[in-house]
RNA sequence: GGCCUCAUGGUCAAGCGGUUAAGACGUCGCCCUCUCACGGCGAAAACUGGGGUUCGAUUCCCCAUGGGGCUACCA
């Protein structure tokens, strides 16, 4: 059984889509599953394209999501270069060399000619006028130094089909296909050219891609077939959507697997929730490491129909992600995100992240989850209406003093001493003590959810300030 | 316009002729609880429409409708 070779192809024009990063997942988990090889190429024949930087964030995302490459142009292999625009001569050769099987031929025809095919659509065929031409027009233009591209020559009748592995059986007429340029006149190939002479060269068995090229599949078969080269195994994928009409992209501002990261999602979690757009595993198990998708990854659960990104179910994989984590993973995640916080330093750093680790998705949050520790003003006296522990402003009317004072009291001001203080007021006051620790909550937070219970606001508050702001509070209560 | 392709709850998605049509997220409710959260339990919520084929269609075929893609010297 011959090895499996997969790849990943992206051209260098930006950021790694969410979309493209599913491509590179599914072809790196594809060629782990089968024990081969998962191989990066650079597609950057359009020099109008290219964006600086693009490579590295595609060399820094892969690594970073720990989609690892065998082959590459920053790691070398056996089959490079394994950058396109390095290859030039290569694509050359072939061009020529399917020149001579009749597979295609040198155009001269020029823009002018070109758009006057063309209907009032934009709609028009090439028309094959270059074909006709005798090969010692050819040799004469060429000589003469006339600029050309080498057009694939389609069949004027008859169809090809192939077996998708996700989408079945696909059928193109050839009349269908126009006689596309293989060979530009800046002598760099197309991507159509150029993808089927890299992936038979460096041995591609398996090209897993996006639907896009379902219909554009036949003519590559075309060129395998007139050179005499073993077509591979095609595996289209459907795109990933970000609503009903439009797919997923950077340029509509779409996040990105580094916006992602960069808001604080889990690493893990993206990988994770993207694996699961499009692909579903025979188990009903949806949380899973990458170590674990390569072991239960299988083209059968592949879908065809456009799956739609939906942040919600991101956030809470994420949020179980953080959840598993140890205090040290998560701290060290977290410190970032918690200096952005204006609580940040005023605070014991460990007992903020213990509060906040159960009550975050995204890391992004936390600043949020602490503002009350630094903003406290005016507040409505709504918030102490809570119809389970039957507690309004009045309650709090009565139960705020009572607190003050056993605050004052307390002589080692932490979690289980404010507690048992609070607990022993409700008692004195017959009171339930939910009734007296959510009041005492809200005078404290001024908010309706906080990232821990009374006594734990309290003591990280401490106790001048506690008292303080229960003064606050009574004061606001009595206007 | 032509061609390719897709179609199960709000979203992901199982199903591959006979099912009470899974599961997850989200939503809502209940329980637990010192709030929130966590956790537990539960509920609402779907086969785009019309024709066939069949004893029987979510499932197979056709058409319609709707979505996506291709139709570049972009990939």
């Amino acid at each position: 059984m011959k090895e499996v070779r997969t790849r990943f192809a992206p051209s260098p024009t930006g950021y790694m889509h969410i979309g493209n990063l599913r491509t590179a997942l599914y072809g790196y988990l594809y060629a782990k599953k089968q024990g081969g090889k998962f191989i990066l190429r650079l597609e950057d024949t359009d020099s109008k394209r290219y964006v600086d930087g693009a490579v590295q964030i595609i060399y820094d995302t892969l690594k970073d999501a720990g989609i690892l490459y065998d082959e590459g142009p920053d790691v070398g292999g056996a089959y490079g270069p394994y950058v396109q625009s390095e290859r030039a001569s290569i694509y050359r050769e072939y061009a020529q060399k399917l020149v001579e099987l009749g597979g295609a031929y040198y155009c001269f025809c020029d823009a002018v000619r070109i758009e006057s095919l063309k209907d009032e659509n934009g709609v028009g065929r090439y028309d094959k006028h270059c074909l006709h031409l005798s090969a010692q027009e050819v040799a004469e233009k060429l000589a003469a130094g006339v600029p050309y591209v080498i057009r694939q020559n389609v069949p004027e009748t008859g169809s090809g089909s192939y077996d998708d592995l996700v989408y079945g059986r696909v059928t193109v007429d050839y009349k269908d296909i126009e006689d596309g340029v293989l060979l530009k006149s800046d002598g760099m190939p197309t991507y159509n050219f150029a993808n089927v002479i890299d992936d038979h060269l460096m041995g591609i068995t398996h090209v897993i891609r996006g639907s896009e090229y379902l219909s554009s599949t036949p003519k590559y078969n075309l060129m395998y077939d007139a050179f005499g080269w073993e077509r591979p195994v095609y595996i289209h994928l459907p795109p990933i959507m970000k609503n009903a009409h439009e797919k997923l992209s950077k340029r509509n501002g779409d996040a990105s697997y580094q916006d992602l990261v960069a808001k604080g999602y889990i690493k893990q979690a993206i990988i994770n929730y993207i694996a699961l757009l499009g692909w579903s595993p025979k188990s009903n198990t949806e949380k899973m490491s990458l170590r674990e998708l390569e072991e239960n990854f299988s083209l059968a659960g592949l879908n065809k129909s456009p799956a739609i990104f939906d942040e919600p179910k991101l956030r809470w994989l994420s949020g179980e992600y953080i959840k598993e984590m140890s205090e040290e993973e998560f701290g060290a995640l977290a410190l970032p995100f918690l200096q952005k916080s204006k609580a940040y330093g005023a605070y014991d750093t460990q007992k903020l992240l213990r509060m906040v680790q159960t009550r975050v998705d995204v890391l992004e949050d936390i600043p949020a989850k602490l503002d009350f520790l630094e903003e406290y003003g005016r507040f409505d006296a709504a918030l102490y209406s809570n119809k389970k522990m039957k507690s309004d402003a009045e309650t709090a009317k009565a139960i705020l003093p009572e607190a003050a004072k056993t605050f004052a009291a307390v002589q080692t001001f932490d979690n289980a001493s404010i507690y048992a203080a609070l607990v022993e007021l409700a008692q004195n006051l017959g009171r339930k003590n939910g009734q007296v620790l959510w009041c005492v909550r809200i005078a404290l937070t001024a908010r309706e959810n906080t990232p821990g219970g009374a006594s734990e606001m309290a003591e990280l508050l401490g106790k001048e300030r506690s008292l303080a702001r229960l003064a606050q509070a009574q004061s606001f209560l009595a206007e």
